[in-house]
DNA sequence: TCATTTAACGCAACTTAGTTGCATCTGTCA
DNA sequence: TGACAGATGCAACTAAGTTGCGTTAAATGA
């Protein structure tokens, strides 16, 4: 049977459409909460897999101990985040990333297939 | 008081300088069970947590869901990991990095302050 | 419109990484 | 050797994420 047009899946695809920037599956169980839809987190996680599966969505690290989903939108990418208000900016950096990525490569003598690359810092909103 | 020089500091100490590679906390606990000290996880926590403020030790992210330790040395460096047989291999990429780092800058208007970069892929052994 | 089917859901219980409060233990130093 | 304070262990807890299973409800066809 075909994927099914859920109120929960909507609304879980309609937030992370909107969403400005990553978002954990905690904080998408509350705006789905301030929407009045009291979605389980099971199913929250599951969707969550689901749309990896397809790869309508994709998967970020900032090394805060609990995964970020973001909309696949162009070729891998990377951010720079905001320790202070959490702003999270689209960086475009793949230029430099070859030389990087084969000087990885020479030196370590592995066939490289992926990387986590993000920066953080103070926004210039939070500078002043 | 003064630190004390307990077997659990000295076993954890001992296992961190000899370690190949980044250890987690799971991998102390188990590599001290297997030199006979039954060290409580909260302990080794706590010493972790010591020798980070003291800089002796370093945090390392594989975006696995848990935080691994390494020696610190030398200068903020990099990593290669064996996705087969997580192998480690440290990288000297700094040279490459100040370009980088001046373009997030410049895209982002953020003062950066830390990154995140780590490589994963096959090593030379693993792909035969 | 209604019955059927099965994807989707919710709940409860579990796992793993890490944390906290508190009582007990033990290096260290006088 | 005794006393202090740092170190430890235990139990209970938190947070993120997972699993099994019984129930609910979209979608489809009659």
């Amino acid at each position: 049977m075909k994927e099914r047009q859920t109120k929960s899946r909507l609304a879980i695809r309609e937030l992370l459409v909107s969403a400005k920037q990553p978002l954990s599956a905690t904080e998408l169980i509350e705006a789905l909460l301030r929407l009045g839809l009291a979605v389980n987190k099971t199913t929250v996680y599951r969707e969550l897999e689901k749309l990896l599966k397809k790869n309508e969505i994709s998967e970020v690290d900032f090394g805060e101990g609990q995964k970020r989903y973001e909309l696949t939108h162009g070729d891998h990418h990377h951010h720079a985040v905001c320790t202070e208000c959490r702003a999270v900016v689209e960086l475009e950096i793949e230029g430099r990333l070859g030389d990087i990525l084969s000087m990885v490569t020479k030196q370590s003598g592995f066939r490289i297939e992926k990387h986590l690359i993000e920066f953080f810092g103070v926004c210039e909103a939070c500078q002043s």
